[in-house]
DNA sequence: GCCTATCGTAACCAAATGGTTACGATAGGC
DNA sequence: GCCTATCGTAACCATTTGGTTACGATAGGC
Protein backbone atom coordinates (compact mmCIF):
# COMPACT_ATOMS: atom_id res chain seq x y z
CA UNK A 1 0.00 0.00 0.00
CA UNK A 2 1.64 3.62 -1.13
CA UNK A 3 0.41 6.31 1.15
CA UNK A 4 -0.07 9.64 -0.86
CA UNK A 5 0.72 12.74 1.57
CA UNK A 6 1.06 12.87 4.84
CA UNK A 7 -0.69 10.40 7.54
CA UNK A 8 -2.18 11.67 10.60
CA UNK A 9 -3.65 10.35 13.73
CA UNK A 10 -6.98 12.46 14.82
CA UNK A 11 -5.55 12.70 18.01
CA UNK A 12 -3.02 14.69 17.52
CA UNK A 13 -5.37 16.91 14.77
CA UNK A 14 -7.44 17.24 17.98
CA UNK A 15 -5.28 18.58 20.42
CA UNK A 16 -5.33 22.11 19.16
CA UNK A 17 -8.41 24.72 20.24
CA UNK A 18 -8.33 26.54 17.00
CA UNK A 19 -8.04 22.72 15.33
CA UNK A 20 -11.37 21.86 17.09
CA UNK A 21 -12.94 24.88 16.79
CA UNK A 22 -12.58 25.03 12.60
CA UNK A 23 -14.69 21.88 13.04
CA UNK A 24 -17.17 22.66 15.36
CA UNK A 25 -17.79 25.13 12.66
CA UNK A 26 -17.55 23.06 9.18
CA UNK A 27 -19.94 20.39 11.60
CA UNK A 28 -22.54 23.42 11.15
CA UNK A 29 -21.95 23.83 7.55
CA UNK A 30 -19.83 24.39 4.72
CA UNK A 31 -16.85 27.05 4.77
CA UNK A 32 -15.16 28.75 2.68
CA UNK A 33 -11.52 29.05 3.93
CA UNK A 34 -11.93 32.56 3.83
CA UNK A 35 -14.58 32.41 6.14
CA UNK A 36 -12.93 30.25 8.59
CA UNK A 37 -9.99 32.61 8.58
CA UNK A 38 -12.57 35.31 9.46
CA UNK A 39 -13.80 33.80 12.39
CA UNK A 40 -10.14 33.35 14.17
CA UNK A 41 -7.71 35.86 15.61
CA UNK A 42 -4.74 34.42 13.64
CA UNK A 43 -3.72 34.95 10.01
CA UNK A 44 -5.16 33.38 7.03
CA UNK A 45 -2.12 31.19 6.10
CA UNK A 46 -2.35 29.96 10.04
CA UNK A 47 -5.92 28.62 9.39
CA UNK A 48 -4.69 27.11 6.17
CA UNK A 49 -1.82 25.18 7.80
CA UNK A 50 -4.37 24.04 10.52
CA UNK A 51 -6.36 23.06 7.84
CA UNK A 52 -3.63 21.25 6.01
CA UNK A 53 -3.34 19.24 9.87
CA UNK A 54 -6.82 18.16 9.84
CA UNK A 55 -7.24 16.96 6.21
CA UNK A 56 -3.75 14.91 6.87
CA UNK A 57 -6.27 13.51 9.62
CA UNK A 58 -8.71 12.11 7.85
CA UNK A 59 -11.36 15.14 9.10
CA UNK A 60 -11.99 17.51 6.52
CA UNK A 61 -12.99 17.33 2.82
CA UNK A 62 -12.45 19.51 0.18
CA UNK A 63 -14.06 21.15 -2.32
CA UNK A 64 -12.92 23.67 -5.17
CA UNK A 65 -14.68 26.23 -6.84
CA UNK A 66 -12.94 28.45 -9.13
CA UNK A 67 -10.21 30.01 -6.80
CA UNK A 68 -12.53 29.47 -3.53
CA UNK A 69 -12.32 26.00 -1.46
CA UNK A 70 -15.44 24.73 0.48
CA UNK A 71 -14.06 22.57 4.03
CA UNK A 72 -17.26 20.35 4.93
CA UNK A 73 -17.00 17.88 8.09
CA UNK A 74 -15.91 13.95 6.51
CA UNK A 75 -18.73 11.88 7.42
CA UNK A 76 -16.37 9.55 9.86
CA UNK A 77 -14.66 12.08 11.21
CA UNK A 78 -13.58 11.50 14.53
CA UNK A 79 -15.09 7.95 15.08
CA UNK A 80 -11.47 6.36 15.76
CA UNK A 81 -11.32 8.40 18.54
CA UNK A 82 -15.21 7.36 19.55
CA UNK A 83 -13.45 3.96 19.43
CA UNK A 84 -10.91 4.34 21.57
CA UNK A 85 -12.99 6.25 24.59
CA UNK A 86 -15.58 3.62 24.27
CA UNK A 87 -13.86 1.44 27.07
CA UNK A 88 -13.61 4.61 29.30
CA UNK A 89 -17.50 5.21 29.06
CA UNK A 90 -18.34 1.39 30.46
CA UNK A 91 -15.26 2.89 33.30
CA UNK A 92 -17.26 5.66 34.04
CA UNK A 93 -20.12 3.37 34.35
CA UNK A 94 -18.87 0.92 36.60
CA UNK A 95 -17.98 4.09 38.60
CA UNK A 96 -21.19 4.82 38.70
CA UNK A 97 -21.72 1.18 40.03
CA UNK A 98 -19.59 1.76 42.99
CA UNK A 99 -21.22 4.83 44.01
CA UNK A 100 -24.76 3.02 43.70
CA UNK A 101 -23.15 -0.03 46.00
CA UNK A 102 -22.18 2.57 48.18
CA UNK A 103 -25.45 4.32 48.11
CA UNK A 104 -27.90 1.25 48.67
CA UNK A 105 -25.47 -0.06 51.68
CA UNK A 106 -25.70 2.83 53.21
CA UNK A 107 -29.25 3.18 53.01
CA UNK A 108 -29.85 -0.49 54.66
CA UNK A 109 -27.58 0.53 57.13
CA UNK A 110 -30.14 3.36 57.85
CA UNK A 111 -33.07 1.26 58.36
CA UNK A 112 -31.51 -1.39 60.01
CA UNK B 1 -8.72 31.52 42.02
CA UNK B 2 -5.02 30.67 41.90
CA UNK B 3 -3.89 27.71 40.06
CA UNK B 4 -1.83 24.97 41.61
CA UNK B 5 0.50 23.68 39.21
CA UNK B 6 0.40 23.90 35.50
CA UNK B 7 -3.24 23.49 33.83
CA UNK B 8 -3.30 20.94 30.78
CA UNK B 9 -5.71 19.86 28.40
CA UNK B 10 -6.90 16.41 28.24
CA UNK B 11 -6.62 16.62 24.33
CA UNK B 12 -2.99 17.87 24.41
CA UNK B 13 -2.91 14.85 27.10
CA UNK B 14 -4.14 11.76 24.75
CA UNK B 15 -2.39 13.75 21.58
CA UNK B 16 0.67 11.34 22.52
CA UNK B 17 0.04 7.55 21.55
CA UNK B 18 2.18 6.55 24.70
CA UNK B 19 0.44 8.35 26.89
CA UNK B 20 -3.26 6.61 25.29
CA UNK B 21 -1.23 3.42 26.50
CA UNK B 22 -0.84 4.69 29.96
CA UNK B 23 -4.30 5.43 30.44
CA UNK B 24 -5.11 1.85 28.86
CA UNK B 25 -2.70 -0.14 31.02
CA UNK B 26 -4.13 2.09 34.21
CA UNK B 27 -7.97 2.15 33.51
CA UNK B 28 -7.62 -1.92 33.74
CA UNK B 29 -5.63 -2.10 37.07
CA UNK B 30 -3.85 0.56 39.22
CA UNK B 31 0.23 0.15 38.19
CA UNK B 32 3.44 1.38 39.50
CA UNK B 33 5.65 3.92 37.58
CA UNK B 34 8.19 1.48 37.48
CA UNK B 35 5.54 -1.26 36.28
CA UNK B 36 4.37 1.47 33.47
CA UNK B 37 7.84 1.54 32.21
CA UNK B 38 8.44 -1.65 32.13
CA UNK B 39 5.92 -2.27 29.56
CA UNK B 40 7.62 0.89 27.19
CA UNK B 41 10.62 1.03 25.00
CA UNK B 42 11.67 4.45 26.72
CA UNK B 43 13.38 5.63 29.18
CA UNK B 44 11.89 6.09 32.61
CA UNK B 45 12.56 9.01 33.03
CA UNK B 46 10.75 9.27 29.76
CA UNK B 47 7.72 7.82 31.25
CA UNK B 48 7.52 9.74 34.56
CA UNK B 49 7.35 13.19 32.29
CA UNK B 50 4.28 11.60 30.35
CA UNK B 51 2.44 10.57 33.65
CA UNK B 52 3.43 14.02 34.79
CA UNK B 53 1.73 15.62 31.71
CA UNK B 54 -1.32 12.98 32.67
CA UNK B 55 -1.61 14.39 36.09
CA UNK B 56 -1.55 18.09 35.07
CA UNK B 57 -4.32 17.21 32.61
CA UNK B 58 -6.20 15.75 35.60
CA UNK B 59 -6.51 12.00 34.46
CA UNK B 60 -4.02 10.08 36.84
CA UNK B 61 -4.65 9.84 40.54
CA UNK B 62 -1.43 9.19 42.83
CA UNK B 63 -0.83 6.85 45.86
CA UNK B 64 2.48 6.96 47.52
CA UNK B 65 3.89 4.45 49.70
CA UNK B 66 7.39 4.19 50.87
CA UNK B 67 9.08 5.13 47.59
CA UNK B 68 6.23 3.76 45.38
CA UNK B 69 4.40 5.51 43.55
CA UNK B 70 0.67 3.81 42.31
CA UNK B 71 -1.41 5.28 39.55
CA UNK B 72 -5.39 4.91 38.72
CA UNK B 73 -7.35 6.64 36.52
CA UNK B 74 -9.06 9.66 37.53
CA UNK B 75 -13.05 8.14 37.83
CA UNK B 76 -14.26 11.20 35.21
CA UNK B 77 -11.49 11.16 33.01
CA UNK B 78 -11.60 12.23 29.83
CA UNK B 79 -15.45 13.11 29.93
CA UNK B 80 -14.44 16.48 28.71
CA UNK B 81 -13.20 14.99 25.89
CA UNK B 82 -16.68 12.80 25.33
CA UNK B 83 -18.77 16.13 25.67
CA UNK B 84 -16.93 17.78 23.40
CA UNK B 85 -17.56 14.80 21.47
CA UNK B 86 -21.02 14.38 21.88
CA UNK B 87 -22.22 16.88 18.69
CA UNK B 88 -20.38 14.54 16.34
CA UNK B 89 -22.32 11.61 17.58
CA UNK B 90 -25.25 13.27 16.62
CA UNK B 91 -23.49 14.64 13.34
CA UNK B 92 -22.90 10.52 12.52
CA UNK B 93 -26.06 9.64 12.97
CA UNK B 94 -27.53 12.50 10.84
CA UNK B 95 -25.32 10.88 8.00
CA UNK B 96 -26.69 7.55 8.67
CA UNK B 97 -30.21 9.27 8.10
CA UNK B 98 -29.17 10.32 5.05
CA UNK B 99 -27.91 6.92 3.81
CA UNK B 100 -31.13 5.29 4.66
CA UNK B 101 -32.91 7.81 2.93
CA UNK B 102 -30.53 7.26 -0.19
CA UNK B 103 -31.05 3.12 -0.12
CA UNK B 104 -34.70 3.39 0.75
CA UNK B 105 -35.03 5.62 -2.76
CA UNK B 106 -32.94 3.33 -4.67
CA UNK B 107 -35.43 0.70 -3.20
CA UNK B 108 -38.19 2.46 -4.45
CA UNK B 109 -37.15 3.44 -7.62
CA UNK B 110 -36.32 -0.55 -8.41
CA UNK B 111 -39.97 -1.96 -7.53
CA UNK B 112 -41.08 1.20 -9.31
C1' DG C 1 25.69 3.11 59.12
C1' DC C 2 25.47 1.53 54.56
C1' DC C 3 23.69 -0.54 50.52
C1' DT C 4 19.92 -1.11 47.43
C1' DA C 5 15.49 -0.29 45.20
C1' DT C 6 12.09 2.99 43.59
C1' DC C 7 11.35 7.00 41.97
C1' DG C 8 11.04 12.34 40.25
C1' DT C 9 13.75 16.27 38.54
C1' DA C 10 17.48 18.92 36.23
C1' DA C 11 20.00 19.82 32.33
C1' DC C 12 20.50 19.26 27.87
C1' DC C 13 19.40 18.30 22.83
C1' DA C 14 17.08 17.45 18.22
C1' DA C 15 12.82 17.75 16.11
C1' DA C 16 8.16 19.26 15.76
C1' DT C 17 4.74 22.95 16.33
C1' DG C 18 2.38 27.23 15.63
C1' DG C 19 2.92 31.58 14.31
C1' DT C 20 4.53 35.33 10.99
C1' DT C 21 5.54 37.87 6.27
C1' DA C 22 6.41 37.42 1.39
C1' DC C 23 5.24 35.29 -2.73
C1' DG C 24 2.99 32.61 -6.44
C1' DA C 25 -0.95 30.40 -8.75
C1' DT C 26 -5.50 30.70 -10.61
C1' DA C 27 -9.97 32.44 -12.15
C1' DG C 28 -13.26 36.26 -13.04
C1' DG C 29 -14.45 41.34 -14.30
C1' DC C 30 -13.80 44.93 -17.30
C1' DG D 1 -4.25 42.55 -21.27
C1' DC D 2 -4.63 43.87 -16.58
C1' DC D 3 -6.40 44.29 -12.05
C1' DT D 4 -8.45 42.10 -8.14
C1' DA D 5 -10.02 38.41 -5.10
C1' DT D 6 -9.21 33.92 -3.11
C1' DC D 7 -6.21 30.98 -1.72
C1' DG D 8 -1.93 27.57 -0.55
C1' DT D 9 3.10 27.35 0.10
C1' DA D 10 7.88 28.78 1.23
C1' DA D 11 10.95 30.57 4.30
C1' DC D 12 11.82 31.87 8.61
C1' DC D 13 11.52 32.19 13.78
C1' DA D 14 10.51 31.31 18.84
C1' DT D 15 8.66 27.93 21.73
C1' DT D 16 7.25 23.40 22.96
C1' DT D 17 7.80 18.54 22.90
C1' DG D 18 9.76 14.09 23.65
C1' DG D 19 13.73 11.93 24.38
C1' DT D 20 18.31 11.20 26.77
C1' DT D 21 21.94 10.86 30.84
C1' DA D 22 23.18 12.34 35.43
C1' DC D 23 21.77 13.20 39.93
C1' DG D 24 19.19 13.52 44.35
C1' DA D 25 15.61 12.14 47.67
C1' DT D 26 13.50 8.62 50.40
C1' DA D 27 12.52 4.25 52.67
C1' DG D 28 13.64 -0.60 53.82
C1' DG D 29 17.15 -4.64 54.72
C1' DC D 30 20.88 -6.09 57.17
Amino acid sequence: MVTIGAERSAFEAIADPTRRKILDLVRAREMRAGDLAARFTVSRPAIAKHVRVLREAGLLRERREATQRFYTLEPKALESVDRWLAPYRLFWASRLMDLKHVVEEAAKTRTK
